[in-house]
DNA sequence: TTTTGTGAAGTTTTTCACAGCG
DNA sequence: CGCTGTGAAAAACTTCACAAAA
């Protein structure tokens, strides 16, 4: 069955608090009190959770450490991604000095960027190596995804060479510019100026109207 | 009427589109083009623009010009917003030095962060405040929207104390974790992490099914 | 002829409401 | 009794298909 995208990301919210409540003492938790603390409705939150079948209690809420196994199982991963980054300027740095990029299920292998400084050097244990060499490098390090965080002017052909032969199949786009991939590649876009230009349209609204 | 988030999201990516053809020197373009470009249908394109009034020529296209001032107008505000941002960390630090966050529409105008180090410092010409003071300094400057880049587990005592009878209106969260606002204030959130296990999971799917 | 603008149809996602079970 | 699981209804969003205009 189809997972839709919006459920996926409220499991990884889900999993979050989960966590989080584990870590605190808790034992059991509603759909509603999940609800309330991540903005969702309480029927939104069980209907997500009947996807992988039943693991609440009827009358009682979903246990916490159950609960969070199950969304461990479902976010799992065969094996260790491994990511490479590509640009490391003021983005790329903050996006490798990130902790969540590096767990048990996903970590940063390599680095490149065409900054002759950077190159050859290693930044937290992580080599990093000429934009130019992309392709072969990443082949011979196995990478599966690409982090991109460039310059929008040079974000397609960045892409289209570390995708050229190699084994690349997903592509997380931090450039502000939309990228042009073959259709067995996945790319999610994490665009902060369109997030920050949804925010003024809709306050632009509401002032306007009250 | 409601324009869907999604659709500004569109027309955030048109307007940097028609920028950049502007740039190129081209002087019309079609639906067809700018979907094949940003890897959206040519009908919805035609659907996103038609909310704001006939602004294309049929048989011809969109004048590049004047589409690019049409979505500029939709997209304006009434003056310049105001931001802080909350947290001079790793990313804190990358969106200060972000381009995009600078612009005639909006601007960086304090920062607030813990380490004395930066407290009392400057940083790309704006003033650092210790985050103590975040509630007054917010309220004397007048500021409008809060960029939110700390750790998760001090994001909701921040907001908490930066919202209270101050002008504050928007979020811009980039701490993984959701917060709890009085429903005049909007939150968009920009998270990473989920993004990553968005992409990581269909991966997973597409690996399994071929 | 080409390409827009747009009702209507189709699809997806969310919400409701209640049966079912502990 | 309380809270989950889930069909059915509602809402939201996208795509189709074609009339209308250049």
């Amino acid at each position: 069955m189809k997972i839709a995208e919006a459920t996926v990301a409220r499991l990884v919210m889900y999993h979050r608090l989960l966590c989080r409540l584990n870590d605190e003492g808790q034992r059991v938790v509603s759909s509603n009190e999940i609800g309330e603390i991540l903005g969702v409705k309480a029927s939104q939150v069980r209907k997500d959770l009947s996807y992988f079948g039943e693991i609440g209690k009827r009358g009682v809420g979903y246990h916490v450490g159950r609960l969070y196994d199950h969304l461990e199982e479902i976010l799992s991963t065969p094996g260790k991604w491994k990511m490479a980054l590509v640009g490391v300027g003021h983005l790329g740095s903050a996006l490798l000095g990130y902790k969540a990029f590096d767990t048990a299920k996903y970590g940063i292998e390599v680095l490149f960027d065409k900054d002759p400084q950077k190159i050859g050097s290693e930044m937290y244990g992580i080599p990093c190596y000429n934009i130019e060499e992309a392709r072969i490098v990443t082949k011979e390090h196995g990478i599966q995804i690409i982090i991109l965080a460039v310059p929008p002017g040079v974000a397609q052909e960045c892409i289209d060479t570390v995708l050229q032969d190699t084994g690349v199949k997903g592509i997380l786009n931090f450039s502000p510019t939309s990228i042009i991939v073959p259709d067995n590649v996945l790319v999610y876009n994490v665009d902060i100026s369109v997030e920050l230009e949804k925010l003024l349209f809709y306050l632009k609204q509401t002032m306007i109207n009250i």
